[in-house]
DNA sequence: CGTTAGCACTCAAGTCTAGTGAGTGCCAGT
DNA sequence: ACTGGCACTCACTAGACTTGAGTGCTAACG
């Protein structure tokens, strides 16, 4: 369960009618996106006391930040710190039969490579939720080399092809102007298997220093994978119904500011790490401190593989969010994600 | 240079004096992204005619289908069949100075897989022309294999790494439930490179049909290729500044629909695809047949490797776009991206 | 004492009314 | 063929007014 990251005023629990009554606020105003006035709420509660009661309470909320006025004659409308205590004092609702279905289903029917299942699973999300997602990758920084191939792609181009203990693969062209032959290049593949595997991409290799063909071809090859190596370490990032985004605010300048912000991977995937970190599922407004996402609320899960969290999930919505079921979502896509990899790793 | 697909009424062209004037309302449309009156043009235009022969000009150019008045008292915007024939008889402008280095810069640092330097490009494309920009690769449905290999990941897993003749790589996972045993692997990677060396993924392989594990194992591996062959031929797309949709349509549902659309590569590469078959270099508002797009125009370049198209680029904005200005940047970065693969391939 | 009914007050949003001005179409005169 | 003149149209703006949801306050009530 998330816990909330100090709160300046009286943090403690509200009683339980300010708690039922910013509850009935958050609710409401989710379902019609206006100021909620003290009537409906009086309506919507089972607390059977007049909406002047109300009043004299949301007084006292507003007072302690948990809600706020748009302009004097308006109804209230809940702040970042009003959605945090919601999401801090919701009770884990289970997703729908329907929904349930439908994640059981696509991970019966996913196919293919680590990848591609969180890509589909990035649409997926995506679906269900009606809110842009994020499914992130873990890096490989850890990942040792399995095989190294060296291939010839023509008279003067090779391919570095190497396979990481993780499964993943990458590929590093190797120029050759003297143009080897065929024997040097495959006793180059030979040396670079030879040199590479068991190590990771951070760690340094002694490469022969000789001038021959073969010694220059594992010199170029190295150095290329090196060189890449702080790009191939990062995590991939695969984002689903960015659409959404357009729907989710009014503002133009939002949409666009939200957009630009899921453009960069880099701050993406540090934002998400981020919530994760800190032991939250959810960051609300302002609460992670990207400014331009101040209108947005972010749910993460974790997806882990033997107990190490190997990825992560994340919707990005307005802090206006129905959060009991997006998170429900975000957990039961969390869990069969990490059963998919779990059961048969690596398909 | 582009060829319009028939035109209805009166094709041919515009006398001199209407084609000035055409050509004036839609600059000045550009610009300020408004209607422009008769007054308006007459002082943008070096015609020396009063208002009002222009206004009777502007009456002819309506009755024809190339301007529209969005209400009776306003000045008049260009229509799709407008623009049409503003692109179709615009000189080809060369492409500013500081961009111009700028693309030859990006192209002399830019480093990697042909990949990168696609995404790369995408992202160049967008900040140049401040529009969004999709980047599409060829498919791969003629390349030859020219290496199998089959990595050993755990006890019961297996990698079959595939490298093509234009330089991609693959990977498919291949359970073994019985688990071989890593001389058997070793033999069926060397099967299994003797086998799939030179074909296409199209190509029918003859598969050992015996029992024992290697046999299985090779199986296993042809059949993972194949079954994702479609995947694998299929193009690769990169789109760079999806943000700028948001700024480019002031519409919430357009941006969404725009959005929607780049959503869908398949949709993106055969709407790219289309427009470069026509041998238009633009299309402007509905003719391409995407409904959700009538707000915007596509401008496309190819890029081709020793004279034959390995992808193409595009530039998506709304019809009240800097036409010349974007097609000489898509012009000069097709330019250079051609060069950069002709020049040094695969690297 | 907490709760409530009553009431005056506030203020965004909607409606109506001109008034303004950019731009038009037409026509008669050059 | 062009132009100046002119009546006309109509989006847009501003101001005045109304409406109504919702408030805060207070006095009365159980």
């Amino acid at each position: 369960m998330a816990r909330r990251p100090k709160s300046p005023v009286a943090s403690g629990d509200l009683d339980a009618r300010k708690a039922t009554i910013l509850q009935a606020v958050v609710t409401e105003h989710v379902d019609t996106a206006a100021p909620v006035g003290s009537s409906a709420v009086a309506a919507a509660t089972d607390l059977d006391v007049s909406p002047a009661t109300v009043r004299a309470e949301m007084v006292a909320l507003e007072r302690e930040g948990y809600l706020a006025q748009p302009h004097t004659s308006a109804g209230r409308v809940p702040t970042d710190k009003g959605y945090r205590y919601f999401v801090d004092h919701l009770e884990r609702g289970a997703v729908g039969a329907a929904q349930q279905t439908r994640v059981r289903d696509f991970f019966a029917h996913v196919r293919g490579e680590m990848e591609d299942v969180l890509e589909q699973t990035s649409k997926l999300l995506s679906q269900l939720t009606s809110h842009t997602s994020v499914v992130v990758g873990a890096g490989h920084s850890r990942a040792t080399v399995l095989s190294a191939q060296l291939v010839n792609l023509d008279a003067h181009h090779h391919l570095l092809v190497t396979v990481f203990s993780d499964g993943t693969v990458t590929k590093h062209s190797v120029a050759d102007a003297p143009g080897a032959s065929a024997g040097e290049v495959a006793e180059a593949s030979r040396q670079l298997n030879a040199l590479l595997i068991g190590t990771t991409l951070g760690s340094r290799i002694q490469v022969p220093s000789r001038a021959d063909a073969v010694a220059r071809l594992v010199r170029e090859a190295t150095s290329a994978l090196h060189e890449a190596a702080p790009t191939i370490e990062g995590e991939q990032v695969y984002i689903g119904g960015s659409s959404r985004v357009a729907e989710s605010f009014d503002g133009v300048e939002t949409v666009r500011a939200v957009l630009s912000i899921l453009e960069q991977e880099l701050v993406v995937v540090s934002l998400i790490e981020d919530i994760l970190d800190a032991d939250v599922s959810v960051a609300i407004g302002s609460e992670h401190g990207l400014e331009p996402l101040s209108a947005c609320a972010v749910i993460v899960a974790p997806v882990t593989l033997e107990g190490e969290t190997v990825g992560a999930l994340g919707l990005l919505g307005p802090t206006r969010m129905r959060y009991r079921e997006v998170m429900a979502t975000a957990q039961a896509v969390s869990d069969e994600l990490t059963r998919h990899f779990g059961g048969e790793p690596g398909a």
